[in-house]
RNA sequence: GCCUCUAUAGCUCAAUGGUAGAGCGAUAGUUUUGUAAACUAUAGGUUGAGGGUUCAAUUCCCUCUAGAGGCUCCA
């Protein structure tokens, strides 16, 4: 049930003409006046019960008690559902509600149920003069939550990936021959499941950068996936994000919602932890999950999904730091990308277009000169090639983006340093500078991977699959040569387990000829297949190849394997 | 989300308005192999889901779901 009351000064109402053929005739068409009354204006929903009742009942008693009213209108109102009642049943409640209210001592009218009827009203305008209320029963309210718009397949079907369209080092293919991910069906699109190789790569990715943000000055932190609905008025995010965030979730009476960004949760760390410019710059990293509520013919594979897993950091700074900073981004993502051993990719300056679009971006112009200017300076300080793009600027601040080609050629953007010189002024976001006075930081939002998604999905492509050793999901296969040779390729696996215990290694002794277990690792893109046959067992050697070699080195010693290994692994190789 | 196309065994693909086939993979047996595919046999399917037309639908039509290309958007 949805109601609108309205404390008025009047309100006068006459019937006019049947709405519904079933009602019965009015004997009393005139017109009638009630002076200070509370209108309430009814609409009874499908589902709605005795329950529904009591809590209008209750509803309707505490308004009139506030306002001080003492004679309440009960209007019907269809027109605030889209899923009203049948007219019986909804005509019947009223009539309850109205007998209930008169024991209660109220003087009630009902207007009539069914008429078109015209009637005029003069609404008091104080702050509790016009409220609106939505009574649920449990049933309705699961039903709101579990009810999909559209029908769902009883059965889910399988996914189907057509691949006569992927090139052969399209993620979404290596994804599945490598086990890398999966999409379910019974999942949602844009939601992939990150197999068992996937995940080993995703967290190897992220250690490292642990690692690296850390020695950078870096301090990691957690934040929960939904938040009140409130914090993203404050910041400004709702009216640019409304369409990419998901629809509420109702918890006692409040809204939450799931996370589009981390960036608010880390202002409000920044609160907690920052009082004057002798705490700056604080840079605070999280492997942040946001939802995103991509359109459905958007997403695919891993690189254009919906939850979202962001390699994220917020640097809060001065504005003499500005410069200085960005740099230190800059010299980080060739610090990481060089081990990634990524060369494709430019960077793009993303500037507003003040001439052709204004309203796209809020805050002062001049600050907006200042952050594009110092964010060039810092570019050619740092002396990598960029390309400027008028129009490609955040709503927020100005920002460079790491353009990449997919495997089909086409574009996409693998991470972002954006300046915010907007929203820290919204929230409040201050710090007391050398003078005592009271100062708004500057933000620098940047994912040097981007998302861990779509990093994962271009490595894929871009490696065709044969990722560097530190991040193949299996490193080393050891193999028998024939059934004689398992003990002693067992022992040799247990060694080399001791020595290296993080070591990602497997054996296959399946009862098959060599080249046939050869071909399924090199399919698998194994770094290292070490052979044990009678002459390794005789001669207490390894036979090893490597990845894509035509030739296997023959009598490799273990020591020197697991010295090149522990090489690879420390260097991340 | 919109336009176009697609959905057949775990994978790659055939075929048909009238009981659905192959290769690879899987399983079992044989084989004991020197660096990208040993041999034989067996199992595996409500042809994505729902509805319609028809004596009969996997095939024709509709709806839905998912995937692909493009548009738009984005890390």
């Amino acid at each position: 049930m949805r109601i609108i009351t309205l404390h008025c000064d009047y309100i006068k109402f006459k019937p006019l003409k049947k709405a519904l053929k079933s009602v019965e005739d009015l004997k009393d068409m005139k017109e009638k006046v009630v002076k200070d009354p509370l209108v309430v204006l009814t609409a009874v929903e499908e589902g709605d019960n005795d329950q529904t009742i009591k809590h209008l009942i209750a509803s309707i008693k505490k308004t009139a008690g506030e306002v001080k009213a003492k004679h309440i209108v009960l209007y019907p109102y269809a027109h605030l559902s889209s899923n009203l009642a049948k007219p019986d049943t909804a005509l019947g409640y009223l009539v309850e509600a109205e007998a209930v209210l008169k024991k209660e001592g109220f003087e009630v009218t009902r207007a009539p149920f069914g008429y078109y009827k015209e009637f005029e009203l003069k609404c008091k305008g104080h702050p509790l003069s016009e409220l609106s209320r939505e009574f649920r029963t449990d049933e309705q309210k699961g039903k709101l939550s579990s009810t999909p718009p559209k029908k769902v397949a009883k059965e889910s079907g399988k996914i189907i990936l057509d691949r006569r369209n992927l090139k052969p080092n399209d993620h979404r293919i290596l994804g599945e021959d490598l086990g890398i991910f999966y999409l379910s069906d019974d999942i949602g699109p844009g939601l992939p499941l990150w197999l068992p190789n996937g995940e080993t790569i995703r967290n190897e990715l992220e250690q490292y950068m642990r690692q690296v943000e850390t020695r950078h000055g870096y301090k990691y932190v957690t934040t929960p996936h939904i938040t009140k609905g409130h914090l993203y008025e404050k910041t400004g995010h709702l009216p640019y994000y409304a369409d990419t965030m998901f629809s509420p979730i109702e918890i006692e009476g409040i809204n939450y919602y799931l996370k589009p960004m981390n960036c608010p949760h880390h202002h409000m760390i920044f609160n907690k932890l920052v009082k004057s410019y002798r705490d700056l710059p604080l840079r605070l990293a999280e492997p942040g999950v946001v939802y995103r509520n991509e359109l459905s013919g958007v997403t695919y594979g891993l690189m254009r999904v919906r939850h979202i897993m962001q390699n994220d950091a917020h640097i809060y700074i001065t504005p003499d730091q500005l410069k200085a900073e960005f740099v230190k981004v800059l010299e980080l993502f060739n610090e990481v990308y060089k081990v990634m051993g990524i060369k494709d990719y430019y960077f793009r300056l993303s500037l507003p277009d003040f001439k052709g679009n204004p309203e796209k971006y809020s805050g002062d112009p001049t600050e907006w000169e200042f952050a594009s200017e110092e964010i060039r300076k810092a570019m050619k300080q740092w002396g990598g090639k960029f390309t400027e793009e008028k129009g490609e600027a955040a709503f927020y601040g100005p920002k460079i983006d790491v353009q990449v080609k997919n495997a089909n050629g086409k574009e996409e953007t693998l991470a972002t340093v954006q300046v915010d010189i907007v929203v820290p002024k919204r929230l409040n976001l201050v710090y007391v500078d050398e003078k005592g006075e009271k100062k708004t930081p500057i933000v620098i939002h940047r994912a040097i991977l981007g998302s861990y998604e779509r990093f994962v999905a271009f490595l894929l492509e871009q490696t065709e699959g044969k990722l560097p050793f530190w991040l193949s999901p299996i490193q080393v296969r050891i193999v028998n040569f024939t059934d004689r040779n398992v003990k002693a390729a067992e022992k040799i696996l247990a060694q080399i387990r001791k020595e290296l215990p993080s070591l990602r290694i497997e054996s296959d002794f399946r009862n098959t000829t060599v080249n046939d277990k050869v071909r399924d690792s090199e399919l698998l893109k194994i770094p290292y297949i070490v052979v044990i046959g009678d002459k390794e067992e005789e001669k207490n050697t390894l036979a090893v190849r490597e990845r894509g070699s035509a030739k296997p080195k023959f009598g490799v010693s273990l020591n020197d394997f697991i010295k090149e290994i522990k090489h690879k692994t420390e260097q991340r190789e």
